[in-house]
DNA sequence: CTGAAAGCGCTTACAG
DNA sequence: CTGAAAGCGCTTACAG
């Protein structure tokens, strides 16, 4: 009776059995409603809550379900998204007494893989969810093979069929391109973020589509990486263009930030003389000078879905739903109606 | 055979008893080299990995450690230190074979002690890092009553002699100081951050004691909650007051950044007329205009540290060693000798 | 030096 | 409707 009380205390303090007990807690019938309601009370009275432990070695199961994320170290503490999403995904998990095994890592593609090999082959979690989906992405063989349940946060290309929770990006991009093209721009670029993930390939698509819907001419577009420098670096080169783009649309709100600054090194203004949107919102783009306009997405939604559906996979429910979400763009200083022509 | 291979397979592959398998693996001696050798030869082959929801059962242990962060919506997404430290943390639990059940939560403390609960109750984790230390934490005492070793992240007033990894805040705003002092300005002020956690409160001491030592007089403190709101509020304030402050340390980064663009907005320069230093540095601080200078901690050495306490205290290591970090000051383009008198 | 056995705290068919 | 028993995959004293 000292530490944790076990389901014999409880049987014992109960005048039942253990298996009175475990159903008792389970719910699936088997017991009398009268002796379900005293085993219950002595339950809570006790303090008693089942060990995860022991519940998962004889059902075969963990309750955890895992996330591995990783970024290079000059972004690991700039990206505003796992946060919000882990807090999503936990929020909802919570709920049915899953847990959240989460692994951040610094570093690329071979930091990450260690960090599933490590979740799944120490028989910690029950399923997967997949961030930063790459075009042709490994990990989706890898867990199909091994059978454990994953859900995609983005639609991969090679599993058109697989679980996946995504973002309509196409939509973000158009949303950006409209309200420029509102205000009257007709040269739009854009840098953009790494095209090995798919959700940076389908922006670059959606961004063609969305000036051609316009009538306007094909945008050039500077590739990034979502660091900062990438984001000076592609201002810079934009500038130097002649004729010049009267507005560009950044990955993220970092690149954006630092775009803005190498702008305002040069002499030039924003939104004065070039308009800014970032395709991702940042908790600080509110209060950069000027306030950055930015397409805005429901990340603690984006993660609760997630969390909810690879639960269904888990409990084997055949729900191969395709659920997506949509962003909105919030217009904040950065963006106008482009100079006069010269 | 199916599914994960299991001791069994291995000791039957190997043709020995599931102990020698055991022993082999743990490496406490009782078991010959030779044996030893074909026995880790054939695991290895076999693929497989101890299941450590089995091994936690028999040995009353998880092999995971929790940690609960809880910070209201507006600063989830903004905070950059929750990221990089957990990769700190996992770098060093993950070479142990242990595991991190990380608990992000948007919302306060009723909230977060929920978290808590879970965690503990569910019997998922061996011992617990404790964050944004308060001033009174009921957490330890809750913690000690359970029984559940825990790190304390900051230094907790009430446990002096608790296990504690913590910042020496004292120097970073001594080093702030030193440096506004150094560049001649006279009338410095601070913005603080939540005066309930224990850093809050250290800092302002430490920028009083700071103070003195420079002979200048006691400044200004404008009591702020880390959100980009206050950070503006506290600009505003400050720039109400006669004489006018030409220099103020903010509690971090988002509060920095929102009070430069206050400062823009009343056509104050920073730094030409007024400096600003953050202690607590942001990835996007070197690319915002003018830059800003911050006081930068190594939050991964710091995760990094924080495991490897948890670890020794969970295998009974009396480690009572008080941890200490030492931040430095970052100079950018934020600060600059104060404006001439008027 | 090694194997057989009990036990960790649950779940779940299987008898009564 | 309820209890006794086996089993999940390990660890660890205890015999040989």
């Amino acid at each position: 009776m000292q530490g944790r009380p076990t389901i014999n205390d409880v049987a014992q303090a109960a005048g039942v059995s253990k298996s009175a007990v475990s159903y008792a807690l389970s719910g699936r019938g088997r017991i009398g409603a009268e002796t379900r309601e005293r085993v219950l009370a002595v339950a809570a009275e006790l303090g008693w809550q089942p060990s995860q432990q022991a519940r998962g070695l004889s059902s075969s199961r963990t309750y955890a379900v895992g996330l591995v994320f990783a970024r290079p170290a000059e972004l690991i503490g700039a990206d505003p998204f796992f946060a919000p999403f882990i807090a999503g995904v936990e929020a909802e998990l919570s709920h049915h007494k899953y847990a959240l095994l989460s692994q951040v890592i610094v570093g690329g593609e071979a930091e990450e893989e260690e960090g599933y090999r490590r979740l799944v082959s120490g028989g910690r979690v029950d399923g997967m969810i997949l961030t930063d989906l790459r075009d042709i992405d490994p990990r989706i063989g890898l867990l199909r093979d091994l059978g454990m349940p994953y859900v995609a946060v983005g639609r991969p290309m090679q599993a058109i069929d697989g679980p996946a929770v995504s973002n309509d990006d196409s939509a973000s991009v158009t949303a950006a391109v409209d309200h420029l093209a509102d205000l009257g721009h007709q040269r739009i670029a854009q840098v953009s973020g790494s095209r090995a993930l798919v959700h940076g390939l389908e922006r670059e698509r959606a961004f063609h589509r969305a000036l051609a819907a316009r009538g306007l001419y094909a945008g050039t577009v500077i590739p990034g990486d979502f660091t900062g420098q990438s984001g000076a670096e592609g201002m810079c080169a934009l500038l130097e263009l002649s004729p010049r783009p009267t507005a560009i649309i950044f990955a993220n709100g970092l690149m954006a930030i630092a775009g803005m600054q190498e702008a305002a090194r040069q002499g030039v203004s924003v939104p004065a003389d070039v308009s800014v949107v970032a395709l991702d919102d940042n908790p600080i783009a509110p209060f950069v000078t000027p306030a950055l306009t930015a397409v805005h997405t429901d990340v603690l939604l984006w993660g609760s879905l997630s969390a909810r559906t690879i639960m269904a996979c888990i409990e084997g429910e055949p729900d191969t739903a395709d659920v997506v979400l949509t962003s909105e763009l919030v217009v904040r200083g950065s963006t106008a109606p482009p100079p006069p022509p010269a």
